[in-house]
DNA sequence: TCCAACAGATAAATATTAGCTATCTGATAA
DNA sequence: TTATCAGATAGCTAATATTTATCTGTTGGA
């Protein structure tokens, strides 16, 4: 036996509430002959005439009267089961923001992309790059509503969701004496000459802390405004670098002239955060999406070595 | 916002059960694409996602477990609507509103309740007693389901089934001269103090048109308001009085200080008629109703004499 | 690392079903 | 009677579900 259709229940509710063919389907938003039908359907799948129809008056049947209470109901949890997942959805549509630091921005964006178009395809995501600190800015701001960081930094008011740990890797020339060696004490850089980006650049910072807990102070600063251009002078010669484990994919990509080796644990490091305010009325939404993240950046930067 | 379709929740418990797409369109005699599709237009519809798809495993998100425990509710209610329905069929259940005249209720519907009592055990009968243009009025407005009166009567749009002939008997005191007669030709009314309903009751016409024919105009009016109170009178010596067949075991029972007595033939009488709307869908089991309660009705009204 | 298989998504075509317009029938009231 | 109202029916169109065929992305094993 075929169950009646929400639709049919619904008509059969309209016409027990108007005793009347015709202004119930004008209440339902249908013609008189296509709610007519529909009736005329329900009651030949019931096997039971749920309406009276003679000649002026319609009337319920006692088996309608018992349909139409249960058909009241079904419709009411029916809509009860929209609000219910109404209140389960992440209604992240329209315009999102996301900013991402230049050191990331380009080797995790992309899987920020993916899992929010796929969590929200609703959404319209602008991106942007900006430094820690206009960064943390534009976000405490409002003017942007997602920030993909690295930590520790200090994010004022913003919270900032710690989605995983990436590992710094010793960046070489191909044809330098440790491209093929194992993983590195810390102490190799001690003298070695680490290229490093402007000031501004929070890997930078991060980066000077691993020096100077190798022991090392002095430093050449190179006016590279991105990682890739830092990997280019590492080529040309000039210098190693740090680079952080999710740029190693791309940047020391087969056939690119550089070699990335890890260091031996306690590998120095930087962790990467996803950065809201607190105030966002979507902050469990974007609690979920990091959580989602952070499986998908783990396998990016662990993909090391 | 939409409803989702019974169908799509089906679909989406079919997967809950399955955690996998193309078992759960088996089960659910689709293929899989077309279950697929609907899955995803619920999801869409609701503007969230159910199933977390992750390569070789479906899992159920937050949302979906409560989405698909709430579409197991649903479409619970709407089998058990199906199966309310078919219990509907063939049978009558739920209130069931019957109307007899006065000169028959006390009488007459025990038989009646009985019968449906066994026919359709389910149903709840809620009993009238009404005059019969106000019971004719009430089943055609349909405030009342089924109607016993006497006929002839009109009976307007109404369908009136002819379940027995009840002919009258003379009532007379105990120790009336008539009390051992045999059968009465319809002559002794000529001179035969007649006492009669007051107007509206049926029976005072059918009992006119009887004494009309036997010659006689004039009668004395009651303002008895039932034939129970009308024999009363009888005993009290005011006069005799026309009994239907079926009144007469209790009216004229034994100790009762009233001898009825049969008139010869043709005897007068009237029709005992059980009538209903034509346009009520359980008119063919009225009909057999009707006709299950004929020979029990004949047995009540030919028990006299 | 490549391949095979598996699983779900997508595309295009088709079948089904709901809905609309126009019209009919049957009942009621003037 | 006739005019009017109310619901049913017929024929057509539009929307939607379903199917077959194919694609994409994941995963486990040689």
């Amino acid at each position: 036996m075929e169950r009646p259709t929400l639709r049919q229940l619904e008509y059969a509710v309209a016409v027990a509430d108007h005793r009347h063919f015709g202004r119930a389907a004008e209440a339902a938003n249908v013609t008189q002959p296509g709610l007519s039908g529909q009736i005329g359907q329900l009651e030949r799948r019931l096997g039971v005439r749920l309406f009276e129809r003679s000649g002026r008056q319609v009337a319920l049947t006692s088996a309608g009267a018992e349909i139409v209470e249960r058909a009241r109901r079904l419709l009411r949890d029916a809509d009860e089961l929209v609000v219910a997942a109404s209140l389960h959805r992440g209604t992240v549509r329209g315009r999102l923001r996301v900013a991402a630091i230049p050191t990331m921005a380009p080797y995790l964006l992309p899987a920020l992309t993916a899992v929010a178009r796929q969590s929200w395809p609703e959404a319209r995501l602008e991106l942007q790059e900006l430094q820690s600190e206009p960064l943390v800015a534009a976000v405490a701001g409002g003017a942007v509503d997602l920030g993909l960081l690295a930590v520790p930094y200090d994010t004022g008011p913003l919270h900032a969701e710690r989605v995983a740990d990436e590992p710094f890797c010793l960046a070489v020339p191909d044809d330098h004496r440790l491209a093929s060696a194992g993983p590195l004490p810390l102490s190799v850089l001690t003298d070695l000459p680490v290229l490093l980006l402007p000031d501004g650049h929070c890997l930078r910072d991060h980066a000077l802390d691993a020096c100077e807990i190798a022991g090392r102070v002095e430093h050449s600063e190179v006016r590279a405004a991105s990682l890739s251009t830092l990997a280019q002078m590492v080529v040309g010669g000039a210098g190693v670098t740090l680079l952080p484990a999710g740029a190693v994919a791309v940047e020391a990509r087969p056939g690119s002239g550089i070699a990335a080796r890890p260091f031996e644990p306690p590998a120095p490091g930087r962790g990467i955060a996803l950065a809201w305010r607190p105030t966002d009325p979507r902050s469990e939404l974007f609690a979920a999406l990091a959580a989602e993240l952070a499986p998908r950046v783990e396998a990016l930067v662990s993909r090391v070595g």
